[in-house]
DNA sequence: TTCTAGACCGACAGTCGGTTTGTAATGGAG
DNA sequence: CTCCATTACAAACCGACTGTCGGTCTAGAA
């Protein structure tokens, strides 16, 4: 049974990346499920065969992606540095990333609404959320109580100007302010206890690669 | 020319109506304009008469949940506040508006997604985004070149806690954590000339209600 | 009274997502 | 080697949806 599942996994994984540059060229209501068969040289027969629906296309497309980019900001990061300087490098990391449009329209702007918020933010946990979390907890600068609050809304600002930039271009600029952002926040209250030091499991991808 | 112009504003504005409901009930892929028609008790002709198509009719009702949140969250904030009264205030009214499911889903989710991000911020830039950005302004607590950024990223930020208090119902800690977040942003670096006074066209909208 | 413009109607075409039925070929059981 | 279950793929088909288009009706101007 190996050649039969070779040849699967194959058309699978090339429909994903068709299905990746469709959906970042076009959106997800922008791309018809023709479009992607035409494209694949595929059957409808052939494609439902390996993707339930146009959802579940989409969320695995969006899962590679976000498999992807955790891959690459955990390689940015320069190991043993500080909690803050991680905060930093890393954000700095996704900013650049998501200069990306595949990024951006499949990510940041088409899968709140076509995953649902909850699902995103659940997906979200087990990447990019997961290690800013994590991150944001090994510099102790806010209280556990406000952890996961604050880890919400310094994604959100973090996304918000990955999107910035990529329509601006203003990166430099961004990326200072970003740094400024951060600083203030993490100047704010310190328990005491020191900057902690950042173990590479904070960084490190909970999940393996998904294949659904 | 008065009672057909009249009557057809207020079929207008009926069907804006139960459009809102529907897009917010059911998403904007969710609702088809067949319900929208049915509930109206209107014909294909007569909607298409009035909006161009589905996005301009979503667009519509976007535009009138975003001038109607404008408005309550101006009322909310005490006149003659400083502005970093006026900010904490501010916030925390769109925080409480925002667990209304319309503004969740219409103006959060699915505006970027359907309108294009580019669409959603430059709408936005008249609402929400405007104030919050002469607010901060007038507090005088970034630099004017960090401004449109620093103001892109606490609103984004504040939206992401909306949605999330939404889901969670933890109101109150919330409310601190944004709280504490404001806080720190405002004390970082201080210009000098004292905490500016906050004229009350700075909160005023710019916009007469959009009738497109 | 006549005529025009705007509100409204409903059938229709084209497209889309998804289902169902069918076929070829692979690889393990006997 | 034979047989059969399983897997990959094919193609016709279905219901639902969006948007268009020719046409009707009526209020109010001329």
């Amino acid at each position: 049974m190996n050649l039969k599942a070779e040849r699967g996994a194959a058309t699978r994984d090339r429909v994903l990346g068709i299905a990746t540059r469709l959906f970042s060229e076009h959106g997800y209501d922008g791309t018809s499920i023709e479009m992607v068969l035409h494209e694949s040289a595929l059957s409808r027969g052939a494609l439902y065969h390996h993707f339930a629906g146009k959802d579940a296309l989409f969320e695995a497309v969006f899962e590679a992606v976000e498999t992807r980019i955790g891959r690459e900001i955990a390689a940015t990061v320069t190991s043993g540095a500080s909690a803050e300087q991680a905060l930093r490098e890393g954000s700095l990391a996704w900013i650049r990333l998501a200069g990306d449009k595949v990024i951006q329209r499949i990510v940041l702007i088409d899968a709140p609404s076509v995953l649902g918020w909850e699902k995103w933010r659940e997906l979200e946990a087990r990447h990019a959320f997961g290690m800013l979390k994590r991150t944001l907890r090994a510099t102790r600068a806010v209280r556990e109580e406000y952890l996961e609050i604050h880890a919400h809304m310094l994604l959100a600002a973090i996304n918000e100007i990955a999107l910035l930039v990529a329509r601006t271009g203003q990166t430099e600029q961004a990326e200072r302010a970003v740094e400024d952002f951060l600083a203030r926040l993490l100047d704010g209250e310190r328990p005491g206890q020191g900057p902690g030091a950042l173990a590479a499991s904070d960084l490190a991808e909970r999940d393996a690669p998904t294949t659904t």
